[in-house]
DNA sequence: TCTGGGGTCCTAGGACCC
DNA sequence: TCTGGGGTCCTAGGACCC
């Protein structure tokens, strides 16, 4: 049987400020957008803010009602990526079965590694080395597979390490209502209702027809998973296969004024170009997304016949379809995205702007240890120094680094398990 | 004077072909 | 004269997650 972990850090962004600069530890802290572009919504909060009510998602007024003493950050994702790269880097530590989900939380194969030891221990070890050479609390689920794993790992929090069998799952799980599992939200939560299915254990005895009626195939996954059934290997590649690259943008203020519009359009592109040509990738679709200012929302895409990555073609695509689709009204949101992606290498037509070679593979890994020294004071090159064995370490740094640049491209966080944390 | 931003997967309908 | 059914591609939107 497989033993995998799910390693989930605690309101990340705010214990990675609060490793930064400890004079914010024990104290209310949340990291939110900036207000005065309306975007002040909680993004995430430290234990001490949640005591007065402050939420995820709150926004900033809200929260400050709540809290007044509530200390506020904008987010530093520079500082989140390079904690994020520190925590891989343990992790691969144990095993080369290590799948990143988000930038705060990943999977761990540790079937192979009775090397470190029992499960437990090597839990264990995992959450010890975060908090001493990262100063970051997580927890951590044990289990038979990742839905158990990531089951397990929300139940004790912060700094919890909790191990789920599949023989106790009718035990522990059952009982729990139904939107508490992971891939039930509001809407499924509330189908299942209507069909007198309240908890769990409803979900993993309910008849297959009237779950598939409901909510097509994903009824009968949920059924399985709710009797401790997942078959979902721990894959390293996940996160390294993008399937689109997007950017969108909330304005300050609601625009009706196309030039301003298409403008934005134009940036929106660049940065999505931008990060195109940084994975080595060409878009053969192009979507946008447009939000009014009574936040009805649309998407518009295109196919291509030829695939694209230059910003010229990108933002020209884009404002194509916008110009197309836009009704006239104001505007509060606008998006683009590239999607269906293929990789360069295998794309037909004729490229020469890519600079990337292979040098610039060898960079990341004094990159990221020079950054986790700066960043964290610390010394995290001696730390990998106690794993008796330097070209372990050395490797793991290297094929950390490998998943890392696409992974830590983008940006997530945890909304549902914020609000369990409580 | 609420409600961000980056993703994935699934479904359903229409076009088109055989 | 009326009309089958499978398959694929494309598009839009819903639901969910972090």
């Amino acid at each position: 049987m497989a033993i995998i972990l799910h390693v989930d850090m605690n309101s990340f962004y705010a214990s990675v400020e609060m490793a930064y600069d400890p004079s914010l530890k024990g104290k209310p802290l949340a990291i939110a957008g900036n207000p005065e572009e309306r975007r002040g919504i909680i993004v995430t909060c430290s234990y001490e803010a949640r005591k007065f009510g402050v939420k995820t998602t709150m926004t900033l007024w809200e929260a400050k009602k709540l809290c007044p003493q509530l200390i506020v950050k904008r987010p530093n994702f520079e500082r989140y990526r390079t904690a994020s790269l520190g925590m891989f880097a343990i992790l691969q530590q144990y095993s080369d079965l290590v799948e990143p989900v988000s930038i705060d939380e990943g999977y761990v194969d540790i079937t192979e590694a009775q090397e470190f030891g029992h499960p437990l221990q090597i839990a264990k070890t995992i959450q010890h080395r975060i908090k001493e050479q990262l100063d970051l609390p997580c927890s951590i689920g044990i289990a038979p597979n990742k839905f158990l794993a990531k089951t397990a790992s929300n139940m004790k929090k912060p700094m919890g390490i909790t191990v789920l069998r599949k023989r106790d799952v009718a035990n522990i799980l059952w009982s729990l209502p139904a939107g508490e599992m992971h891939g039930v939200g509001k809407k499924t939560a509330e189908k299942l209702a209507a069909h007198n299915i309240n908890t769990i254990g409803d979900i993993a005895i309910a008849n297959e027809l009237v779950l598939k009626s409901l909510l097509g195939i994903n009824g009968i996954r949920l059924k399985e998973r709710a009797n401790g059934i997942d078959k979902r290997p721990v894959d390293p590649e996940a996160a390294a296969e993008f399937k689109s690259v997007g950017n969108s943008t909330t304005l300050p203020k609601d625009v009706a004024n196309q030039q301003e519009l298409l403008h934005v359009l134009e940036n929106l592109s660049e940065k999505v170009a931008e990060r195109l040509k940084r994975k080595m990738v060409l878009a053969t679709s192009v979507s946008v997304m447009i939000r009014y200012k009574n936040r009805k929302t649309i998407t518009r895409r295109k196919a291509l016949k030829n695939p694209l990555y230059t910003k010229l073609e990108l933002a020209g695509c884009a404002k194509e379809i916008f110009l197309k689709h836009w009704n006239g009204d104001a505007v509060r949101l606008l998006g683009v995205t590239g999607g269906d992606l293929i990789e360069k290498k295998l794309a037909t037509r004729q490229l020469d702007l890519f600079s990337y070679n292979e040098e610039a593979k060898k960079e990341p890994l004094l990159e990221t240890v020079e950054k986790l020294k700066e960043k964290y004071g610390k010394n995290i090159i001696e730390h990998a120094g106690d794993l008796h064995d330097v070209k372990k370490a050395d490797k793991s740094f290297h094929s950390e680094t490998s998943f890392s640049k696409d992974f830590l491209d983008q940006f997530r966080y945890s909304r549902k398990n914020d609000e369990r944390d409580q």
